[in-house]
DNA sequence: CCACGGATTGGCT
DNA sequence: GCCAATCCGTGGA
């Protein structure tokens, strides 16, 4: 038994609207990543849209290359990249075909396997209230918990490995807008969308 | 072929 | 608050 038996997968039709349109539902539902018999997963509350056509911060904006295909692809599927070198960041690739637009899981709730997370993320199974707090907290961090890398590069998210589950925001949640961090080109777009005052965002 | 810099993190000051 | 670590996609020569 587990979460995945409670809650209904997105279906490809979710992915394949418009970017920011899929950004501001997508805090509140559930990522999962099955491995064998075990299940990781956690609730998004922070993400960031990503549109190649008019979009400078975008990977997506000089056009197609080896390393952004998959966002030029249809939506629901995983793009992966590695970042500075040394962490991965996962994007749900979203919109029609040759669209070049992504959302950047930016910060998740821990749910499921929270054990695993742990090895993952500090070599350990039990953690202090401050390493909690700190677990998924940041894009590249999400993937070191889930240990996603680029060995999952262009995964069809209406598979079983990875996939999205259909959630309701809790009572009282309140999804807000602001711009998005850490880039310097088209940063003025307030494009980042994340559940107001959740423990597990990035930056409050 | 080579130089540059980035959708980050964690450790040190 | 600042900065090093560390890789590779990208673009110019």
């Amino acid at each position: 038994m587990n979460i995945t038996h409670i809650k209904e997968k997105i279906r490809r039709e979710f992915y394949q609207r418009d970017v920011l349109t899929v950004a501001k539902e997508l805090p509140g539902k559930i990522l999962v990543k099955k491995k064998g018999k075990s299940y990781l997963s956690g609730r998004i509350v922070e993400v960031e849209a990503y549109d190649g056509e008019i979009d400078q911060a975008a990977h997506s904006y000089l056009g197609r290359t080896k390393r952004n295909e998959i966002m030029f692809g249809e939506g629901g599927y995983l793009y992966v990249y590695l970042s500075y070198g040394v962490h991965f960041c996962c994007n749900v690739v979203t919109g029609v075909k040759n669209k070049g637009t992504a959302i950047l899981i930016r910060a998740v709730e821990p749910i499921e396997g929270i054990g695993i997370m742990s090895k993952n993320r500090f070599g350990k199974k039990s953690l202090t209230e401050k390493e909690m707090n700190n677990l998924t907290s940041g894009p590249g961090k999400v993937c070191k918990a889930f240990g996603i890398g680029i060995s999952h590069y262009g995964i069809d998210l209406t598979g079983d490995k990875i996939f999205l589950l259909n959630a309701d925001l809790k009572k009282g949640e309140k999804i807000i807008s602001s711009k998005r961090i850490g880039i310097t080109k088209s940063a003025h777009l307030p494009w980042r969308f994340f559940i107001k005052n959740n423990p597990y965002l990035s930056r409050k």
